[in-house]
RNA sequence: UGGGGCGUAGUGUAAUUGGCAACACGCCUGACUCUGAAUCAGGUAAGUGAAGGUUCGAUCCCUUCCGCCCCAACCA
């Protein structure tokens, strides 16, 4: 990456070269993504790692991968397995820097020894509910609103050195029962940032952690840790999301007292998405309660869901690098993210004939039995992907919904008596219309005109519209999951009174097509191929698919503007 | 209430840090077209949350006000 192409400068990099200025860092950029392990990571992720990588390579500096698995309650391995294979997706390299925070607990209970020695830290006996009523939170005044108090010293605050390291270290060795004590900084119980109100450092929880086993009885806070992870690193700019600002002076506070390498946290603002829900809680509440078929469900916004949907890697890096950087609250509409990934597929995805509700149409005029094979384009935008062969047989279907009996004004496709092109093969004029008992149409019939082969007509000729197709006979049979978003409203986490944001849940979010007909040149492709249908949209081979039983996922459609005029 | 942040077209980011606001997505025209796609050309749209002040000149500096978000877990 050339920093050339970067004209304007987001204000994390203006910070960093204030530092590279200034000397702080000796002009050293290391950076990380310090994900915990406690659900899959999604868009929202994407836009943290490829900021942090992104700042990495711009400064020629180091990317570290950390997992933060300081609460065993919720982490799990699954997750660790998970992002890991996201994040390498998203052509992030760290380079063998992969970390866990959990490596670090040894250090990190001799600094905390370190603190008590220093008197800087104690044990302290109070109940959460003690400890929230001392730290000057009364629950509501008179009108219903909270009220912030002083804040009272804990009455264990001033516990000698020899007391607090007898039983922080009785605490260690699982003598006391859970949520009994913490081990919390003693900092000033009159700040006016609640954060540095003594805040604790360490629990007691005896839960196995997914790779410490039962060796730790106390595992330390967000706060305490995370600071502590950064320096060992040798971390110099720790990003992180808006809602760590209170917990900076925390964090300065920490690596002040030890007196060890001290990055600068910087905070961003998250991403949010119209039409979607980002929070891991939320997310772990649709898997759990089958609102969607598991984290890599193509509807939901994590890089697994998106994966399978069929997005590339590269549309959501060029995404990221749209949307910017900044401290404002936003929401960003996800027509950016389609329009990102549209515009990659539309330069490497092959086209391929496919229909999705099939019309049979006779061409009465080409003989039974007989197959032309004829030559279309890959694609369009890419000469080199080549051509392939398609069979045009006496039967073949046509969209459903390019037919109709009586076509309105600037409908430009197939009604009876008018001529259009097949595309790569013939021009064909509908002669007849066959229907059912019911007035349906089941079934057209067309004449062929020989001299149109290929697509263009000798004597000049147009038509207004070309049209997709697939031999009835020559072609596979196919499932297609046609998806939309997964929310009706833009923002799902606003729900109206009385509701649920579950209720913003668009019931129309997957229809599955059975008796499609696809074109027989991907007999041959597996899952995760991805090909354009033309005249409909982007489309891929979904994990579950078989041999006997082809499946597609329509990763997004193309843009309609017939639809616009149709919606006049 | 206390503390911490943030306000620029519909949306997201810019503006050589004081020189009459740009880019992208969206939207609307038109051209072209064997995908009603893509592409190309053009257009619509903010006077920068508000009011004052400093200045020849303010998105940028100062003051006051308004609005929105976050925190007040032994979560991260």
């Amino acid at each position: 990456m050339s920093d050339s192409e970067n004209k304007t400068i987001d204000f994390i990099r203006e910070i960093i070269n204030e530092h590279n200025k200034s000397g702080r860092f000796d002009g050293k950029v290391q950076t990380r993504f310090p994900p915990e392990p406690n659900g899959y990571l999604h868009i929202g992720h994407a836009k943290a790692v490829l900021l942090n990588y992104g700042l990495a390579e711009d400064y020629n500096g180091k990317f570290n991968l950390r997992f933060d698995d300081t609460n065993p309650e919720k982490e799990e391995t699954e997750y660790v397995e998970s992002i890991i294979e996201d994040v390498a997706w998203l052509g992030v390299n760290w380079e063998g820097r992969l970390f866990y925070a959990s490596d670090y607990f040894d250090r990190m209970h001799e600094w905390a020894i370190k603190l008590i020695k220093d008197g800087k830290a104690y044990v302290c006996d109070q109940t959460d509910e003690e400890i929230r009523e001392y730290r000057g939170t009364a629950k509501t005044d008179e009108s219903g609103k909270r009220v912030t108090l002083p804040g009272k010293d804990s009455p264990y605050r001033n516990r000698t050195v020899e007391e607090n390291l007898d039983l922080f270290e009785r605490m260690g060795k699982g003598e006391f029962d859970d949520g009994t004590r913490t081990l919390r900084a003693k900092i000033d119980m009159a700040h006016p940032n609640l954060n540095m109100r003594d805040p604790v450092m360490y629990r007691i929880q005896k839960t196995e952690h997914h790779r410490q086993g039962n060796k730790w009885c106390i595992y330390p806070m967000y706060d305490w840790a995370h600071g502590l992870e950064d320096s060992i690193e040798g971390i110099t700019h720790s990003c992180c999301s808006l809602e760590f600002e209170n917990h900076r002076p925390l964090y300065d506070w920490f690596l002040d007292q030890l007196g060890i390498h001290h990055p600068q946290q910087i905070e961003f603002a998250r991403l949010n998405l119209t039409y979607t829900v980002m929070s891991k809680r939320r997310l772990l509440e649709l898997v759990k309660n089958g609102h969607v078929n598991g984290w890599d469900d193509p509807r939901m916004p994590t890089i697994s869901g998106m994966r399978r949907r069929g997005y590339p890697a590269e549309a959501l890096r060029d995404f990221c690098k749209r949307i910017g950087i900044a401290k404002t609250d936003s929401m960003v509409e996800i027509e950016l993210l389609e329009s990102c990934v549209r515009q990659v597929l539309n330069q490497k995805a092959p086209r391929v004939m496919g229909v999705l509700n099939p019309l049979k149409v006779v061409i009465t005029n080409f003989p039974e039995g007989e197959v032309d094979v004829l030559d279309a384009v890959n694609n369009p935008e890419d000469e080199s992907a080549g051509t392939r062969k398609v069979p045009f047989t006496r039967e073949l279907y046509i969209e459903r919904e390019d037919f109709m009996e009586e076509p309105p004004k600037k409908f430009f496709r197939l009604a009876p008596g008018r001529e259009v092109r097949l595309r790569y093969a013939y021009f064909v004029t509908c002669t007849d219309v066959v229907k059912d008992d019911k007035g349906e149409v089941v079934e057209i019939h067309c004449t062929y005109d020989p001299e149109t082969r290929g697509g263009d007509a000798p004597d000049g000729r147009k038509v207004k519209g070309t049209l997709h197709w697939v031999s009835a006979t020559e072609s596979l049979e196919a499932e297609v999951n046609l998806y939309e978003r997964l929310f009706a409203n833009e923002n799902p986490n606003k729900a109206e009174e009385g509701k649920s944001w579950l209720d913003n849940l668009n019931p129309d979010s997957l229809a599955v097509l059975k008796g499609c007909r696809i074109e027989p040149s991907v007999a041959d492709k597996e899952a995760g191929f991805i090909c354009q249908f033309e005249r409909q949209g982007y489309f891929n081979i979904d994990k579950a698919s078989t041999k006997d039983r082809l499946i597609f996922n329509r990763t997004v459609t193309l843009k309609d503007s017939w639809k616009k005029i149709q919606e006049k």
